[in-house]
DNA sequence: TTTATTTCCTACCAAAATGGTAGTATAATA
DNA sequence: TATTATACTACCATTTTGGTAGGAAATAAA
């Protein structure tokens, strides 16, 4: 039940581009002293969510493609994390007995605050 | 990021013990329909938190040793799934930045929120 | 006191998730 | 067109998770 290192980087990273505007993976590399492989694994997974544009190329590299007050944190962590509910049921929910549940209506509760948390805080509040 | 199977069946026990007041493992394994064994290494946690009392022998089981509204849903959760901070350093903390760390604030209002909501609900609002 | 029953303890084991590496292809630009 | 940076695919080792097996110890009833 922890928040893996790949949704750890990804809010550095984020943080990082919010305050540098553009960086390569190597500049983010060498400032976080995490290797280039595997920050590429998880920039690709934020440039696919949408997060940031990539330029190809000699002084390529990363930067936000929206304005910092428009990324939830919620949105960022869900890139790497899923959905981010503690139990299935809350968001599958193919359970026809949820409704009379008491499990689940603890455990919605708890989604629902955690969400409510990370979205309503965003990039620019973290910097 | 999810709830372990063995928090799952601590909570689902629980309440069981909270309905029943007496049951054997091997009723709460027909009831719920999971495996003795397994069921055993769940209760040994239970059992050494202190969250139960067992019974040796003949006719023997388990019961609650406390009345329901003293568990703090917390509580048995943090039997199975430890501290529940998202991110290591909100609960070691031997980060010296933290206090101007805006990732290390976040994290630790997270958790915040998350331990206020599971330790304002007890067992006995889940019955 | 013996026997049936039930918890307690230790040691396994398979499968999945996590964290990380390697190599190569592709794109952009100076 | 050479250089430099991202993109893609495929691995792999370690850790965590979920679950099983077998026997020892305790208890109470017969």
């Amino acid at each position: 039940m922890k928040i893996s290192s790949k949704g750890r980087y990804a809010l550095i990273i984020m943080i990082d581009l919010a305050k540098n505007e553009y960086m390569s993976l190597k500049d983010i590399s060498l400032k976080e002293n995490i290797s280039m492989k595997y920050l590429e694994k998880v920039m690709s997974l934020l440039n696919k969510a949408g997060l940031v544009k990539a330029t190809h190329g000699k002084y390529g590299g990363y930067k936000l493609s929206k304005k910092v007050e428009d990324y939830k944190i919620g949105d960022i962590l869900r890139v790497t994390e899923g959905d981010m509910t503690l139990m299935p049921c809350v968001k599958d929910s193919t359970c026809e007995k949820k409704d009379k549940c008491s499990m689940y209506t603890f455990y919605n509760g708890l989604y629902n605050n955690m969400s409510d948390y990370m979205d309503n805080k965003t990039l620019k509040d973290l910097i």
